[in-house]
DNA sequence: GCAAACCCCAGTGGAGAACCGGAGTATACT
DNA sequence: AGTATACTCCGGTTCTCCACTGGGGTTTGC
């Protein structure tokens, strides 16, 4: 029940963008890499991986880098969780569980699923941005 | 997001000691096993971890065997898999993320294991087990 | 044309999951 | 009492996957 640091480090590259987006200029790897502590080698794949998912667009050559591939608001972190740990198919060769028990188990189980599916399609990159932005307030205010 | 081999057979086997608890007969991990296909040996120590746990007695020596250590109304989903997976402890040296970013992304999942846990805390081995005999009876009228 | 960026693919180290085995201990039955 | 039958404890083994690294390419701006 941990988020992996897979999925964690996409949500805090995507946080990066997220404010560069009105603007259209692309931010490269290795700022996004060394603003989140994230080895930008690893970083380079899973901006990849949110690249053939349609959540990121990148600009080749010098000068490129990546941007976001539509409004932070129009992403939930359900698109980018499932992206990254492509979880999408569950109509995949999965054994359809065979004994009456094991159905019942993998019934129940697709209601924990659907419930921490529903937490993350609530909320949208922007809602990150939006609280980030509130969490910075406080902590400025308990500095010293 | 899937449910460990661990916990399913921990709860297979719960299962399997449930419609046994009334009568107060110990069922033996072999029977347990081949009946729900579990190795043995692994079912073994599942089931240690649930004695320590506090879900299931053992009766040793010959004749011995498992029983639930109270009602199936009175074990949910929640007290079988944290057991199993040992997931409580979220008071410990987690790292408590310093940058705002981290802490906002860690606070949303949050909210997502609370989710999951509160579908798992819910549901009883009784419930299981009715949702079982339910399925079974389905099973029976698709038969030919 | 060359440097700066992305792109692709392959490999490695460590950790944990799943499983197996053996020696010991408690209990029931005869 | 003795023996067979169970659980109990502890260790090892195999395998997979995550996180990460590296070595090549290709595209683009200056």
């Amino acid at each position: 029940m941990d988020l992996s640091a897979k999925s964690e480090y996409a949500l805090l590259a995507l946080l990066e963008l997220s404010p560069h987006y009105p603007s259209g200029e692309p931010l490269q790897i290795r700022q996004i890499a060394s603003q989140q502590n994230i080895p930008d080698r690893y970083l380079e794949q899973l901006l990849a991986t949110l690249r053939r998912g349609g959540l990121v667009k990148s600009q080749r050559g010098a000068r490129g880098g990546y941007l976001l591939a539509r409004d932070p608001w129009k992403i939930t972190l359900y698109d980018v969780v499932s992206c990254i740990e492509g979880f999408e198919p569950q109509a995949d060769p999965t054994q359809v569980s065979d004994t009456p028990e094991a159905q019942v188990i993998q019934g129940m189980w697709g209601e924990v699923r659907q419930a921490a599916e529903g937490v993350l399609q609530k909320y949208t990159l922007q809602d990150l941005v939006e609280k980030r932005n509130a969490q910075q307030q406080v902590d400025i205010m308990y500095y010293i």
